[in-house]
RNA sequence: GUGGCCGUAGCUCAGCUUGGUAGUAGCGCCUGGUUGUGGUCCAGGAGGUCGCGGGUUCGAAUCCCGUCGGCCACCCCA
């Protein structure tokens, strides 16, 4: 009997992590830069939290949900998105004060068919910025998003942009667009036909029915004077640092929880219907909706998988700056306490495991791209070492006690 | 959840149409050509219950059914 990683879920295993290592890296200086502090909260949480918070009209709740009951009874959901429990976890520790600034990462989980870029296990990188309603904390969020792909050297990002309104914005919207999809209901699909009633909004990133809706009304048309005012700052903002945008009309996203500004990246080199790398809005109604005084917020959440696959860092493996080889059975232990001495001065070091033949140590070297081979023999007695750039084979003698110092200094 | 394509060595794949019991394939790996030296080159070698289960057949990687998994589109979103 073998066993295999369930049904959408991966193994990353070196050195393909080696990326995701620096993704994390990454994403931490830049959060901390930025002020955002770490936030962790449960991977599971009470099934109301993500029904409520999520919205139950969306598909993650109606059919996407890891859900279970425990040992008591209790029926718990393992996190489909993040910012649910983040807003859960601020009203239970007594509400926002100020503004507060936090950062998360880690695995998400949505019972879906598979697809490249598509996992039940996939992780986010996210943060929410909460108590606050003005529209330089998008900008703020907008751009943590955009550095954070630009660092990682994923090319040509697309960031699209629209406003959805108010609530008040919408619900007049959607009798407008109500209006124009029952004109033509015989024309739409299946799936739109059904949200015409439950979600009319929706049918606007229909790609089944892009045509019909090619000339629809869109909710950025009918914002009202406090939400158009906020999103006209929101793109003036972008603009006054340099972050290039386009007005997407149709971009809609799939959770209730948003509102006026929502936004999406999209990598244009990445060929996936799954194209949208990262994404996030405003949700100034989300504390109300889960117990909470009233509290504005904006998020975003960076989708690492996708992220990846559009990173030209992927595949990058990090470099050693020196390999020891030991000439015969003898010198392991001197290999071993150079290695030692190397490593507390901060080098990456690397040697065999037991010996081996020069030739195979050296190949070992090359394999792990070793800067330098540095060759423990008869020459260590007298606090010397050859060492050899593998790079263009130029080979020396170096003192042993100026041995970290030299190779530091190459 | 719906529709389609696919599953052979560590990886990429040929073979499947016309069933006869797997390939000098490429890359990778190991050893040797150097008695203390890699990346090139040459020689040799290891490695596969042909995803799994069942059926048809004298015989199945090859045909049929089921199942698991991957990919693509829809859907949905990160």
């Amino acid at each position: 009997m073998t066993f295999r990683a369930p049904k959408g879920t991966n193994d990353i295993l070196p050195p393909e992590s080696d990326w995701w290592r620096e993704a994390h890296r990454v994403w931490d200086a830049l959060c901390e830069q930025f002020g955002y502090g770490l936030v962790l909260t449960p991977i599971f949480e009470d099934t109301e939290v993500f029904a409520r918070g999520v919205g139950g009209d969306t598909e993650v709740v109606e059919k996407q949900m890891y859900t279970f009951d425990d040992k008591a009874g209790r029926s718990l959901t393992l996190r489909p998105e993040q910012t649910a429990s983040v807003v859960r976890a601020q009203i239970q520790a007594g509400g926002v004060g100020s503004r507060f600034k936090c950062a998360y990462w880690g695995p998400m989980f949505r019972y879906e068919r598979p697809q490249k870029g598509r996992y039940r296990q996939f992780y986010q990188a996210g943060v929410e910025y909460l108590g606050s309603a003005s529209p330089e904390a998008d900008v703020e969020v907008i751009e943590l998003g955009y550095r954070f792909l630009e660092r990682l050297g994923v090319e040509n990002v697309e960031l699209r942009l629209n406003s959805i309104g108010d609530p008040a914005d919408r619900a007049a919207y959607r009798e407008v667009i109500r209006a124009f999809l029952n004109e033509r209901r015989d024309a739409l699909s299946e799936d739109s036909v059904r949200r015409i009633d439950a979600n009319p909004m929706r049918v606007l990133d229909s790609k089944a029915d892009a045509e019909v809706v090619a000339d629809a009304p869109t909710p950025v048309d009918h914002l009202g004077v406090e939400a158009q005012t906020h999103f006209d700052a929101v793109r003036a903002g972008l603009d006054a640092i340099g972050i290039p945008s386009v007005l997407d009309p149709r971009l809609v996203r799939g959770l209730d929880y948003y509102n006026r500004t929502v936004f999406e990246y999209v990598p244009l080199g990445y060929d996936a219907a799954q194209s949208a790398a990262g994404g996030g809005g405003r949700y100034d109604g989300l504390f109300e909706v889960l117990g909470g005084k009233p509290t504005p917020g904006v998020g975003l959440a960076m989708g690492l998988d996708r992220i990846e696959l559009a990173s030209a860092q992927r595949g990058r493996t990090s470099q050693l700056d020196a390999y020891v080889a030991s000439i015969d059975e003898s010198r392991r232990t001197d290999a071993r306490a150079l290695v030692s001495r190397l490593r507390s001065s901060g080098l990456k070091v690397e040697t065999a495991d037991q010996h081996r033949s020069v030739k195979a140590q050296f190949k070992d070297a090359d394999r792990l791209g070793a800067r330098f081979v540095v060759v423990i023999g008869d020459e260590f007695d007298d606090g010397m070492a050859t060492v050899r750039s593998l790079a263009d084979g130029e080979q020396r003698s170096v003192a042993l006690e100026n041995l970290s110092e030299w190779i530091t200094s190459q």
